[in-house]
DNA sequence: CTGAAAGCGCTTACAG
DNA sequence: CTGAAAGCGCTTACAG
């Protein structure tokens, strides 16, 4: 009885219809097509609508009708909250957003699944024009699920779906630079703090099996660019520490950083896939009495707020822009221009205050070079 | 022709349905209960889909049947861009995410209409099971536009909507103490670098006038609170230079901060309303030869990470628990329970290295008290 | 300038 | 275990 009251309360176009004695498609026309009707008879609607408390038509019955949601779908690999933490994924949201709405389009983040591999589809009610895929390895659920759905999508960060427009940039370049820059001042004995390498992604140190097991492309990318980089100067990769953090934020750093400067022989750089990271390492730095750049230099990635405010040496990435790039390359494929392009967006080495040569060593047999800026080959 | 083509082409649970001479409840059973028919029916039905390309039932038709659009709606007064770019907007989306995640709702962030007061209604697509007003006046056609649609709601930071819960922070408690905090080092020469007042908001000088017109609760709040402290320590907040600016951003504070290190008498100390504005405030006195805090004392307001890492006086805002709290409330009415409750957080001042006492002046003539840190009334 | 008809794709009691 | 029927609320050609 009080489901059938809510229900004959509800007031919907063709209640003001009835009321007004006009069809469903008046009303309709009287919110949607002003021109189809006499301005006194749109009046009218609109005033028994408002009597009625009519709002106007539902947009779930007119995007069903219109088969459209007004919406692109984004989809992390993490939790939504950690999305929201992390300044790398809010900056490319920026340009995101601000693609979409230059295009009158929302953005709806979609929510992690409670379980991975729980039952059911978690797209299922999700009504998207498009998806964005934003940094996913491809084996992950909820890719699938995307995959699946045939939605016009575009992936970010991570090359491996076929057939998909695709947007990135220069890991394996950027990462390379910032170790030929710490190589560059003198630098022998590295350390690597490491985002997310594969599923589920651990606070641990990372060793050769499960680099070689990292399912995130930027994330291989960048250990294979900083490889590459520490072998072409001769340097022996397979003794370079590698720890491995979850999230992207100062807290992971410092643990990490922590638990690298305890080690012997201490490292003097420390190489960070992102500036939370670093800054991170740098307190930790200053925590074990070590002074940066003086006693260990760090490098971050982004070039995010916090790494001009820590004056954090840094490679930055333009995040902004990619979000934008991703944006309009899914709304050109939604306005039905093929759009199966990808881009690869460069980055650049930003050296600030974290890095300068390593302290003249005591007791380690390294070369002293503390010049030089280029060409450690062999 | 072409029309029908895609049309015919198009494969929906009633097609898999007729493939299979199946009904199409027997199809939607299949996805949604499968307790309602046996597995052997359940494979062939998956075999058929899968063969057809059907996905799985469309979230359009499911959401208008079910009458729920499994997301809730974020409703700015920026831009989308601006809010990601705002540290204080994304940690409270970083706590309503995580809500919503636990619920299993998405998150639609309603893109601002190009025109403000274009015509027609920028929520007629949007389908929401409820909706966040965040920090908007009272008076935006949005905020009018959501009252309409009778939609369950929550405002945040912006009390003035009668009848909706609200969840906010003691913006007058917080900006008092950061006040009285550094008359309590002795500064009587003050300066206050403000967020959004009105609508359009400006990056001005704010008189007497626009601070009497400011329409953001949160802001005209903290005006409130430090005219207060300073009232009651004697001093004449007329001639407190205000400058406002519309964006949340550390270039925005230099900015500010050059223009109010322009001016003779310097001030000693800056009240600024965010931490980005702050830090900007600080780069802006380094710039000009200014040491933090020998000549100048700056504080900001939220403690988002920037302050941290900057070293920055601030007061502290539950930024995250804010949207966690908006988050659940708006949920617990969507799951039928009364919630027009109302919560106001507590602010807390955080003490770094950005604050001190003044120089001791050699021109001014007021009191050099560099001690004493409570009760300047009179 | 207005209305009757069809249908967007789905799910939910209900009957068998 | 399966199907026929009704309807969620809307909009769009089309006929008048």
């Amino acid at each position: 009885v009080s489901e059938r009251d809510i229900e004959a309360r509800r007031v919907t176009g063709a209640t003001v219809a009835r009321e007004l004695g006009v069809s469903p498609s008046t009303v309709s026309n009287a919110y949607n097509r002003p021109d189809q009707l006499s301005a006194a008879l749109r009046g009218q609607i609109f005033e028994v609508a408002d009597r009625l408390g009519y709002a106007g038509p539902d947009p779930l019955g007119r995007n069903l009708r219109r088969r459209s949601a007004g919406a692109l779908g984004v989809l992390f690999s993490e939790r939504l909250s950690d999305a929201f933490a992390d300044p790398a994924a809010t900056a490319f949201l920026e340009g995101l957003s601000a693609a979409a709405e230059a295009a009158a389009y929302g953005l709806l983040l979609v929510p992690a699944p409670a379980d991975i591999e729980e039952p059911g589809d978690p797209l299922a009610s999700v009504s998207v024009d498009g998806l964005v895929v934003y940094s996913m390895p491809r084996e992950h659920p909820l890719v699938a699920a995307a995959l699946r759905r045939r939605l016009p999508a575009v992936t970010v960060d991570q090359p491996r779906v076929p057939g998909l427009p695709f947007v990135g940039i220069d890991d394996v370049g950027g990462a390379r630079r910032a170790a030929e820059h710490l190589l560059g001042l003198g630098h022998r004995r590295f350390a690597v703090v490491a985002l997310r390498l594969a599923v589920p992604a651990r606070d641990a140190r990372a060793d050769r099996a499960r680099q070689a097991a990292a399912v995130y492309a930027f994330s291989r990318a960048r250990l294979r660019g900083y490889a590459a980089a520490l072998g072409a100067a001769g340097l022996d990769w397979g003794g370079v520490p590698v720890e491995e953090r979850a999230h992207n934020t100062v807290a992971a750093g410092r643990d990490a950083g922590r638990r690298l400067l305890d080690a012997l022989p201490r490292p003097t750089a420390v190489l960070c896939m992102s500036d939370q990271l670093g800054v991170g390492v740098c307190e930790a730095a200053r925590e074990a009495g070590l002074s940066v750049p003086g006693d260990l230099s760090v490098t971050g990635f982004d070039d995010a707020v916090s790494a001009s405010v820590a004056g954090l040496t840094t490679v930055r990435q333009p995040l902004r822009e990619k979000g934008e790039i991703a944006g309009r390359l899914l709304l050109r494929r939604l306005a039905g221009q093929p759009a199966s392009s990808r881009r690869r967006l460069p980055t650049e080495l930003v050296v600030r205050s974290t890095s300068g040569p390593p302290p003249t060593s005591r007791k380690a047999g390294g070369g002293a070079q503390v010049s030089g800026s280029q060409g450690l080959r062999g």
